[in-house]
DNA sequence: ATGATGTGCAACGATGGATTTGCAGGTCGG
DNA sequence: CCGACCTGCAAATCCATCGTTGCACATCAT
């Protein structure tokens, strides 16, 4: 199915602050600019260029060319494979944990 | 609470495809051990064991010594934090699409 | 006690990520 | 047309992580 590791990516992306921090930001203030996120963070224009391409390639964000700015906005459908896989992780061990249950009951 | 930047610890660990396959092996076949675990993935032992340590430091397992054996089991609770954060930039954006929908109305 | 098994720690090289600086191209307003 | 602004690409540096090997210590069975 398309890329490989698609889940892994999107851990990738958020496990970095910065990018958690746009991505809040990007998602409660509105689309944005790299250069207008950029003036609220402590790095340089080209780190937060940089961190939105690695979430764009993870598929959380979009990226749109109006004119001589790229505006960015959230796109949270990956969100939900990343949930699947941990809600699976949790449901997996419930089951083994009544499992274990019923066997000493 | 706990460590600075708890929820990052726990993205940048499911970030790394070796930790989800052991995390997901914990999971569905219970409790095990660093060595039983490296048995059937491509990587040495003390490899296992440094993952499962990342894991335990982020919350995901925690070890047991019984004997001369540490066996390690999951702990999920910290995948709450983390589903928290990704449904909290979820449901902004939804907000921000409602808000804007109603604008247009 | 002795050998086998399981574990942990330390050092090493290799790989990839994060950030900065510098530069070139495209776009808007006067 | 020209200056100002925004963007993208490339090179260089620094640091963290991943995986390995080697060794020492603890534990169980014989």
């Amino acid at each position: 199915m398309g890329g490989p590791d698609r889940t892994g990516a999107v851990f990738a992306a958020l496990a970095d602050p910065t990018r958690r921090d746009l991505l809040a930001r990007l998602s409660s203030g509105g689309p944005s600019t790299a250069t207008a996120l950029a003036a609220g963070l402590p790095v340089t224009r080209q780190a937060v260029a940089r961190h939105l391409l690695v979430l764009a390639d993870a598929g959380l964000v979009r990226g749109a060319r109006a004119g001589r700015e790229t505006r960015y906005r959230v796109t949270p459908e990956p969100l939900a494979d990343a949930v699947s896989w941990m809600t699976a992780v949790g449901a997996d061990w419930d089951r083994r944990l009544a499992a274990l249950r019923d066997l000493l009951a």
